[in-house]
DNA sequence: CCTCAAGTTGAGATTCACCTCAACTTAGCT
DNA sequence: AGCTAAGTTGAGGTGAATCTCAACTTGAGG
């Protein structure tokens, strides 16, 4: 790769990842190119499609998850390492717009590593008898959407009571909280395509 | 008003009313209007704007959403009325797409008798000991979105799970499970912006 | 039956975002 | 210095949705 090329391509991640972080991931391509001082047809010859380039911007990401992950679980309390966990995420939802939208869509941890790093934090917290028993990984599916609609809704008018919600919410997944539930979780294949199918 | 024009008031309504249920409120106006038979300049001469068909199709509910109150308000035990009550908006959202958009963006309850009622709702529910006494009325935003984004994201692949993400919501906001929260509530103000600032 | 205000129509103007490609420019090798 | 593959450019095609308006049609009162 040419050197012009790949500074070119900087300059477009940069301006992706902050038009993406305070927009959402629906900014026009063309607006991206010109913010980057590039022309929208070097955007196109470097990430063909969107996707693309959204997968290039929070690349990071996964890493990011995975290392939340381990260092939850390395945490001695167990009910706290999952807590760490799942705040860690939503902070990182918070902080940014793109990867809020992102999350709703399946981009969180959604390599079979993340997931099996994640069940193995809901299994040790629920062994840890903190945890409600009748909860599965596919649950935690409604705290990321739940708490990334807050952080849509609130992102510029108060920033900070998503706080709020996830508290409230994970005061439901504590056992002592556990009522009966009223339906069965949902697979992992209805999960992932839930996932897929956000608009 | 001539009864041709009327007749295809309704005819649009009856369209923009299916529509919307099953494919949310984003919906081309030209589809509404060819599924109702109509020109578009006919539906622009009815609903000069978006905005006025939304409200004139889901009008209805306003009054729906105070009778469901007033109803959960008869109710002997004060936490069966409140559950009632948030449960039964829940279920308008799940059964129209466009009224889960519409709840998203605060069409639900919106009336100031809307909230009266509401708070009412919440402080009994407070006083019978059964409702955690830290959230405020503002705190029913969080679930209302949470479960919108569910509903929005399992309609067509698991509809009825949302019954499960209420139902763990709904155990966070009991008295017994609270833990203390770490951001104030948001202000009356704050949520109404929060409301229409949405997608 | 006549009239005309009320209502309807749909072609086209407008806007906005996506995407392509032929012509141009340049990095980097020899 | 000269060559060429790699890279850039942006005007323009495409498509989807919104909105307008001048010409036409029709309900209903007299």
């Amino acid at each position: 790769m040419r050197k012009d090329a790949l500074h070119n391509r900087e300059r477009l991640l940069r301006a992706a990842r902050s038009l993406f972080a305070d927009r959402g991931l629906d900014v026009p391509l063309e607006e991206i190119a010109r913010t980057a001082g590039v022309s929208i047809g070097t955007l196109y010859n470097r990430f063909p499609t969107r996707a693309e380039l959204v997968e290039a911007v929070f690349e990071d990401r996964v890493a990011t998850v995975a290392e939340l992950a381990e260092r939850s679980l390395a945490m001695d309390d167990a009910w706290e390492g999952f807590v760490a966990f799942i705040a860690g995420v939503c902070e990182l939802q918070a902080a940014d717009l793109g990867y809020n939208d992102l999350a709703i869509r399946g981009g969180t941890a959604d390599t079979d590593t993340g997931y099996a790093l994640m069940q193995q934090i809901i299994e040790r917290a629920q062994e840890s008898g903190a945890l409600r028993d009748d909860v599965t990984l596919e649950d935690m599916a409604f705290v990321i959407w739940g708490v990334a609609a807050t952080v849509r809704a609130t992102f510029r008018v108060a920033p900070g009571v998503w706080r709020r919600h996830l508290a409230l919410t994970l005061d439901g997944l504590r056992a002592t909280a556990a009522h009966p539930l009223p339906a069965p979780p949902m697979t992992p294949a209805q999960t992932r395509t839930a996932m897929n199918n956000c608009p």
